[in-house]
DNA sequence: TTCAATT
């Protein structure tokens, strides 16, 4: 995989930068890469932390970028140890620290294909910093992530922030009511769980939850063997299948003819986001749909594979207790299009799978429980 | 038995 070294962005003469782009974390405080922040006399002047790197980029082709600033005295991708995926993140440790200071200044905010990169001097290594990033939620959906810090930052200094965004349609993207906060320390990470876990920031109507986050390096052989579902042949035999291959041929002959369906709540799903108005399964940039009753060992691929025939089906996701990682009895599918949403929902709820009866809906706004 | 979420 080659990297165009002429996509560089123009961080030439703007100096370090924070990184705000929407591929990543990102600091409010403007700290986040300049050299005033190493405080300390241990810390290092010549080691970099580099983050956000595509999913493909070897260790060689990271050194390779980073050389052609200057020498280099270690470059380390860092991968996953049972894998060997890439975690998206490496270090580059130079000879010159002015050199150093010139990759900041000219690669942060680089954009590597999908990604935008972030170079920012490297913490030393110490066990203090380590665990210290925190998983919130259940947030109000107006939280900002300027407000998000501001409630975290009286407990430590705030490395990066995050809130999960629905698929952002232009101008305007939805919070999730989740988020991450890393700390520089994992004292102050304590502290902060201490502090704010079950508790209601303030003006919000609910409590949120503050836990220590998972490590996305254990991400299970269970998840990464969904992914391979995420090209679901669409073979699913029995009558509901014909049922579905009907309605897509209906919708083929609709477009053809300019036939409108009944349904088609289209001209509504162009300004929810501006009229703040909810529309049940509503979310941003297709329609969630909320199913129940799934036995403890479902996973991913049975929801793949009854959405499927129905129509375009952009993400499935079975909820799972966390020790046991059994299902919990219910999922969450996510289609694009309303009329197809509707028809899956029409044929799947009532669904005989195995010995359960599905129940099969738009996904509601119940409010969050911690 | 009825609505999550893990950059």
């Amino acid at each position: 995989m080659l990297f165009v070294i002429a996509a560089m962005e123009t961080q030439l003469s703007n100096g370090p930068t924070c990184n705000n782009t929407s591929n990543g974390p990102s600091t409010i405080t403007n700290n986040c890469s300049s050299p005033v922040e190493s405080g300390s006399v241990e810390d290092s002047k010549t080691n970099l932390i580099v983050n956000y790197l595509p999913q493909n980029m070897t260790q060689e082709e990271l050194k390779s970028l980073f050389g052609s600033i200057g020498e280099i005295e270690s470059c380390k991708l860092v991968r996953d140890k049972i894998t060997g995926q890439s975690l998206g993140y490496g270090f580059v440790n130079y000879v010159d620290p002015k050199d150093a200071e010139k990759a900041i200044n000219t690669l942060n905010g680089l954009r590597l294909q999908t990604k935008t990169i972030k170079v920012s001097y490297a913490r030393p290594s110490s066990a203090s910093i380590r665990d210290a990033n925190l998983y919130v939620s259940g947030l109000p959906k107006t939280m900002t992530q300027k407000e998000l810090e501001q409630l975290f930052s009286q407990y430590g200094r705030i490395i990066t922030s995050r809130i999960l965004v629905d698929q952002v349609t232009g101008e305007y993207s939805v919070s999730r009511g989740v988020g991450f906060i890393r700390f520089d320390r994992r004292v102050e990470a304590e502290e902060a769980i201490k502090g704010l876990n079950c508790q209601k920031p303030p003006g919000a109507t609910e409590p949120i939850t503050v836990k220590f986050a998972n490590n996305p390096s254990q991400k299970t052989s269970q998840a990464l063997l969904s992914q391979l579902y995420q090209s679901p042949n669409r073979r699913y035999p029995g009558p509901l299948a014909q049922q579905a291959q009907r309605f897509r041929l209906d919708n083929l002959l609709n477009m053809a003819y300019g036939v409108k369906s009944r349904f088609s709540p289209m001209a509504i799903d162009g300004v929810t986001s501006l009229a703040g108005i909810n529309i049940p399964g509503h979310a941003g940039t297709g329609w969630c749909i909320f199913v129940y009753n799934l036995a403890p060992d479902a996973d991913e691929s049975i929801l793949w594979q009854m959405f499927g025939p129905f129509g375009a089906v952009t993400n499935v996701k079975v909820i799972r207790d966390f020790n046991t990682n059994k299902c919990k009895g219910f999922g969450f599918v996510t289609m694009t299009n309303y009329d197809e949403a509707a028809v899956a929902i029409a044929s799947l709820n009532g669904y005989r799978l195995g010995d359960r009866v599905l129940q099969v809906s738009f996904k509601t706004n119940k409010t969050h429980k911690a």
